[in-house]
DNA sequence: TGTACATCAGTGAACGCGCGTTCACTGATGTAC
DNA sequence: TGTACATCAGTGAACGCGCGTTCACTGATGTAC
């Protein structure tokens, strides 16, 4: 337990620059992220970042791409479920509104990684990784429209997306504070009311 | 033509201020803004402003005061329209539709204003003007889902904020694109998709 | 198993810059008499 | 109509700070032989 000597590599700055950085996002947002500051909390020289990331944009870029993966395997698990034949969402239309569910879920369970892929003039949104990740998501959206309604999926799919976008923005701005419903719940309700041809 | 000595007074700096600041929070947003950057393209030195507003989060309180009340006069203007009598849209689906599009249009029309409204950390969301503003707009929003789903309104009214302001929030940072559709259009499209039931 | 060496990860000092804030000041305006 | 004076709006120098970037360096690691 006494403080033993820091040793000199650090370990994994790497992810440790990640997830610190994913913690002062959610703290200030994205734009006020300093390079500086993250080292200082990481205890670690102001220089050390720039062996694992060139600049601030090349950070944002890595956490944007890991956001965009992430926010694809939860649509995907909540396209498909472990034990799909119990579940009752077998409709398109239930369907539908758990993709919508598990899109607010991602956006309030991280929200630094949402700031991030929402803001993408801060990074470099045509970085392949980050771009693959952002169709791959995109594609279980529109699949997701597609089979709650084959004639128009384009209009459901962005429809729905607004949706539960304009939910987690206004959500994770406080707008909805007084509200006092958890989001995933709202994200229910509104999708019920917008989406009521059954 | 020659340049004039330039005056002592700035005349309306006030304004001046506002207006300049909108013009850059178009360029970079609102967290980017420095009021010596402001100072310096207007032209005069960087201690004027505070003679204006005493920091950054006053000039944004006034921007989101002012946008506020912007955006509820266009959905005045849209719920009331002033040749109401040959109006197609009198009907309660129509006139809320209307309502959504408008306030897209404030969003893409005053994306500065939008910008700042849209971030309450930066200034002062209490601040008894500002929260005025925001609050008449509010009752617009509610009063046309109440006119639309008297059974309601809460829910209607919430889906259909959440539609336009995700809408208005994937346009301005850049999302939809490709769509090569303007957003205006998009609203009335996602509006009748959502909102299919006559 | 042991040694030499290339490579990688992190240090700390230095640089120039733009920022917000403060301060004593000065020029212009408007009002009281 | 004219003068005195209070008030307001803007100046410019100074401060201390945190930032990103660069650089020569050093400690640790891993690999070739």
């Amino acid at each position: 337990m006494t403080a033993a000597a820091r040793p000199y590599h650090h370990g994994n700055l790497h992810r440790a620059l990640l997830d610190e950085a994913l913690a002062m996002i959610e703290e200030s947002g994205p734009a006020a992220l300093s390079l500086r500051a993250l080292a200082r909390r990481l205890g670690v020289s102001h220089a050390a970042p720039t062996h694992h990331f060139a600049d601030k944009a090349a950070l944002l870029t890595a956490i944007a791409a890991e956001g965009y993966a992430q926010l694809a395997d939860a649509l995907e698990a909540a396209a498909a479920p472990a034990g799909e034949a119990t579940a009752s969402s077998a409709s398109g239309a239930g369907a539908f509104l758990e993709l919508g569910v598990a899109y607010v879920r991602f956006a309030v369970d991280h929200p630094a990684h949402f700031a991030v892929m929402s803001a993408p003039t801060l990074y470099h949104p045509d970085e392949p990784e980050a771009a693959a990740a952002g169709r791959r998501a995109a594609r279980l959206l529109y699949a997701g429209a597609g089979r709650l309604a084959p004639g128009s999926p384009r209009a459901v799919g962005l429809a729905g997306w607004c949706l539960m976008h304009g939910l987690a923005t206004l959500w994770l701005a406080g707008n909805l504070r007084d509200l006092d419903v958890p989001p995933t719940d709202i994200a229910r309700t509104i999708g019920a009311t917008a989406f009521s041809y059954t």
